[in-house]
DNA sequence: GTCTATAATGGGATAGAC
DNA sequence: GTCTATCCCATTATAGAC
């Protein structure tokens, strides 16, 4: 792998794990192997090396949100369960992402702008919520927070759920699995007229 | 106000803001309006002050959840219901409080150790559920995640949401307003058995 | 308790050889 | 492209006067 690659490569992951200002450019020279003159040679200063690592990263973020929120021609039920799944398993790949991002948003207001059919596939949401007259009329932000935020909370706070004794009935991995089964209902019973 | 006082609340402000590693003494010295060499002289380094600043910083976000969500004798609609809004006001009032201490808990892992009231609730709920008729055997943790989730999340992600979109109908405030409204029927709707 | 002044180090950045 | 050596400012920390 050229090196560049790999300054990225590691870059992500001391970045994620120690946010922007607690990481130094000798620790990433270090873990990829070369020295620190070079990071500054492809990119010109940490900003510019964490601004790459951070819209890259973005990215990575978004991507289950894109594919697994909004595939049309199914029921919602199944769209919701799909979601649900995905996105866990994709967080159980990328656990410190979500605390990284979210952290590095509100510190440095850091430029957010997702590709904008997230937001429209928030909005129509609400209109299909509208049309099905199985569901109750919910403002689809108020359920996207919900069932987003009901995915990703357990990753955010895991220190904080441990220390409350989530894992002295469990693993947490048992937890997530358990999750994924019981969420979808909880939502959907939610949702539904009756 | 004594200048040990004023140092750790401006010192409280600055941290939730910038984190631990982006926060210089300098500018919380300057913020409380004395010299750094009296932070030093009070909390001995930088490590000290933020360590003090941190286990007030989680009482304060503790408080709210041992204070509404298990007060006794209330039926569990009721309890959910105060708790929903209790915690909404209380992060309200507090909005960078989680972002920063879930960001410093995987960070640096910082010691988190709750009262046990906490988690003992947690399970006592569970024990309430499986007695309860009208509701399903739900494991608590994953149904106190889903509640405590749902509040939180909207706050931490706020800048996330704001760039999907949500700000373009409505105002955060009247979103959480909403909230308060919508969240405890859709978790109720969720959990009792029809 | 509070300040000024200064030490000590950390850490981002650059020049220049290879 | 990659390294060594070095610069230099920012930041933590301390000594010592008041």
């Amino acid at each position: 792998m050229d090196s560049r690659e790999k300054i990225l490569e590691v870059a992500r992951d001391i970045f994620q794990k120690k946010g922007k200002s607690g990481t130094r450019m000798q620790e990433i020279a270090d873990a990829a192997g070369v020295n620190k003159a070079l990071l500054h040679y492809y990119f010109k200063n940490k900003d510019g090396l964490f601004k790459e690592v951070f819209v890259d990263l973005i990215r990575k973020m978004l991507l289950p949100l894109k594919q697994q929120m909004f595939q049309k021609n199914l029921p919602l039920e199944d769209r919701i369960q799909n979601f649900v799944d995905g996105y866990i398993n994709s967080l159980k790949e990328n656990p410190l992402l979500l605390t990284f991002i979210l952290g590095e948003l509100s510190m440095n207001n850091m430029p957010f702008v997702p590709p904008p059919e997230i937001g429209e596939g928030i909005i129509q949401l609400g209109v299909e919520l509208k049309e099905d007259e199985e569901f109750k009329h919910i403002d689809p932000f108020q359920l996207a927070t919900t069932i987003i935020g009901s995915c990703v909370f357990p990753f955010i706070a895991r220190p904080m759920l441990i220390g409350l004794g989530l894992e002295k009935s469990t693993t947490f991995e048992e937890f997530l699995e358990e999750r994924k089964k019981i969420l979808p209902q909880i939502i959907l019973s939610g949702i539904k007229i009756k």
